[in-house]
DNA sequence: TACGAATTGGGCCGCACGACCTATGTAGCC
DNA sequence: GGCTACATAGGTCGTGCGGCCCAATTCGTA
């Protein structure tokens, strides 16, 4: 019998966290840690050295995907397995750029969360990945990944949070065209129209938080 | 010792319904049914007559808080407890009128739920559901329940999908004023200004679904 | 050093949007 | 029969918003 895989849990909802810790544990896995946002998920990835890490995108502050980037950044053999709630391609796309060696979406069931992890471990990809690597490398998807920056993310925040363009502009002291013009670059980036559609894609991307 | 506890599981993701209900099997508790939407959760509530009912709000079709109301419609001693991301308050108090038990948001642990529905089976309700049935006996929080027509939700959820006034009125086949009327109507039960925030707060109650 | 990307800002245009007002028909309900 | 809620629709008004043109500064980096 090998080792246990032992394991870094993140995600910011405890009751998944522990329930998946349970269940993981249930399965001969080692969970060796928890973390609810994205820099405890950094530090505890560098103290605990695991050999598996499952992380959700979306998160308070850093978010999954730049969470993997900061770890793959570190550790470039770490193998991190993301979790969305939605099959979204872009996030795909993006978790896979910064590093990640799987991808789960939360409907999926217990045994493939398993699964997935071990063949993060021997080194394979899953299919959805493969896929995407794929597509990735045909160049079907994107260059169009598009990396949305920090201030892009911030004027996003501020417009979820129930600001205006001048309240936004008031907030981060530059002019409303100022503002403007970042939301034309997000809706290019984002493939929105709108103000509405561009918060909407970054929360299902886990860009920005609700509350 | 007394009969285990039955328990019916709605969530729309299978990752937290299957080790959520291995953890609450492991607790004793005995997992009857489970369900990934509203339509479904109302079927096999009739049919199972579980002893207690753990409901998601967010979930496509029918949401958690019109499903609860469903079920009590029918069987008004039937014991629900919310689950949802955040707490809201809006949604705590709406979840309350349809008659649900408890209330747990998703960031809590995993003996708060088992606590919770052992509480919700003993007839005592948790301190959050007290302290807001308490502020609603007060009508402090809100008359502004507000509820939202179906018309308004089929406003929002197009609106969520994507598409301007033009489009929804086109969709729904009423003119564009109609649409803003509506919009103003939503904007007011929702204490929001603008479609975004508006689209938003539909999101975080679970009325309207992405994707 | 030179290039591109990020961030900042200007002007212009036209339409969409939200605020506020009124009004009609159709239900359900006491 | 009246009351209320819902859905429908109109007008007007001001401004927010997005499209499209442009340009200056500051960076990291190739």
């Amino acid at each position: 019998m090998t080792d246990p895989i032992r394991l870094l849990l993140v995600d910011d909802h405890r009751m998944l966290r522990e329930t998946l810790k349970r269940s993981m544990l249930d399965e001969g896995f080692d969970v060796v840690g928890e973390a609810s946002d994205g820099q405890e998920a950094v530090d505890l990835a560098e103290e605990l050295q695991p050999d598996v890490i499952l992380m959700d995108v979306t998160m308070p502050d850093i978010d999954g995907v730049e969470a993997t980037r900061r770890i793959v950044e570190q550790r470039p053999d770490a193998r991190i397995v993301m979790l969305t709630m939605h099959a979204d391609q872009d996030v795909i796309a993006a978790a896979i750029r910064a590093g990640a060696s799987g991808y789960l979406v939360k409907d999926c069931s217990f045994e493939e969360v398993a699964a997935t992890v071990r063949e993060a471990i021997s080194g394979e990809v899953s299919p959805q990945v493969a896929a995407s690597m794929l597509r990735e490398a045909r160049g079907l998807v994107d260059d169009a990944e598009s990396v949305i920056t920090k201030r892009e993310i911030e004027v996003l925040q501020l417009i979820a949070d129930g600001c205006a363009t001048p309240e936004v502009a008031e907030q981060l002291f530059i002019s409303q065209k100022t503002v403007k013009n970042h939301l034309a670059s997000i809706y290019a980036k984002l493939d929105a129209r709108d103000r509405t559609q561009a918060v909407l894609q970054a929360v299902r991307m886990g860009i920005v938080r609700l509350y």
